[in-house]
DNA sequence: CATGGCAAACTGTGATCACATTTTGCCTGC
DNA sequence: GCAGGCAAAATGTGATCACAGTTTGCCATG
């Protein structure tokens, strides 16, 4: 049962053929977001494309999306690296999650079904299993999959899209997080915004959810 | 042909050395932003190297990371267009300037000083000279520029950035919009956010801000 | 005049290469 | 022991090329 959910969330149905750079952008994209590359890790263009079994063309292509969504971060020389957020800057993007991710909520609040809110669940459960384990990276896997999945609902792909170059960015800051403070139970207000979404209750979900975005990203603050 | 004469380094004195791929990608990015380009417009990477007098290389990377912002689209076989946004994309996009930019000016508001309310009214009255001119894309540039300058105060380079992209995905679009319905007067809520900053009202900047952000698009709906 | 098809032109993709710059590591001299 | 410097290795950049897929334009056919 924890099997599936442990799976990679974007499944598509139809993958014709994937061009060698977006398997490349997908691969990094995941190890970035997901937690699985610490602050400062750095990359070479001739690494990435033997890891990947390709030549420095796709792997550059790649690494320039992922700087453009600021997935990666690109030094004076051109040398590649995951980012190294300031504080300042991780409460900025701490803010752009506090507004855009309860306005999805509602969005995805007025199209919820009962399946939704059961998948929610079980994707929760999954979360506290990592938390058990004392697994940074299904904990923020999990984290972020409990999210989406609700959000998806909301319809509204572009700013889906844009939360998530969010969520891309606060991923190596993530994993030195959650790493560092080995929390022992799992987020609060998930349950908060479970209740709130089988109520229909609007105003509860919205402050729910800002509360579960705003608080995790406090501690960090050294 | 002049094949030659184009691949000839010119010594500049002054410019800093600038990454050809750099120069092409700030060149597009302008292009698309103020809406010099309308939607749908094709471009090939031969073309794009031909007017940068690149090869593809450069070329290709810029527009890779243009289409990561959203600037730009690609189609299933490569091709590359400007966007034609759907009515749900543009009400998104909207959606997502009015949740943005009012917090962009009220922390921009805590350090706002007189000089910079004159250099806005300044850029103010460029923009009702476009408008008198009949000139969309002037009118577009100073009227990004009205909110950028009052953004830069903010000191939030994250978030504007992020809204920096919803602008890019939206130029050729705001392009159709202000060519198609030839306004002969400014937007009236500038003055509003102008009169606000001056009284230093927080509540009054947001609403204004929100206002005319979301008044502009409104009319595109058709 | 409309339609189907086919060849030519066009276009993006990925590999490879030469080159300039940066980074690394070692070794000398103090 | 510690800088400083210098050569070697590593790295990103941009040009070029072959190739496969797509689009375009033209002509024959009905």
């Amino acid at each position: 049962m924890s099997d599936i959910l442990t799976r990679l969330p974007i499944a598509q149905p139809d993958a014709p053929v994937q061009a060698a750079h977006d398997r490349v952008y997908r691969g990094l994209r995941q190890q970035v977001m997901h937690g699985e590359l610490p602050p400062g890790h750095a990359l070479t263009l001739r690494g990435i494309g033997k890891t990947f079994g390709v030549s420095m063309t796709p792997a550059r292509e790649a690494v320039r999306r992922l700087s453009a969504e600021g997935a990666l971060s690109i030094s004076a020389s051109g040398r590649v690296t995951t980012p190294e957020l300031s504080n300042d800057r991780i409460e900025e993007l701490a803010q752009i999650r506090a507004l855009l991710e309860p306005e999805l909520g509602s969005r995805a609040l007025r199209r919820a079904h009962l399946a939704l809110i059961d998948r929610m669940d079980a994707i929760n459960e999954a979360n506290a299993r990592a938390v058990n384990l004392q697994d940074p990276i299904g904990y923020i896997r999990t984290n972020l999959e409990f999210h989406r999945t609700l959000y998806l609902r909301a319809q509204s792909p572009a700013i889906l899209g844009l939360l998530e170059t969010v969520w891309l960015q606060l991923g190596p800051t993530m994993r030195v997080l959650y790493t560092r403070l080995r929390r022992t139970t799992p987020p609060p207000h998930h349950r908060h915004m479970l209740e709130a979404l089988r109520a229909g209750d609007d105003a509860a979900l919205r402050l729910a959810i800002r509360t579960d975005v705003t608080q995790g990203l406090k501690h960090l603050q050294a």
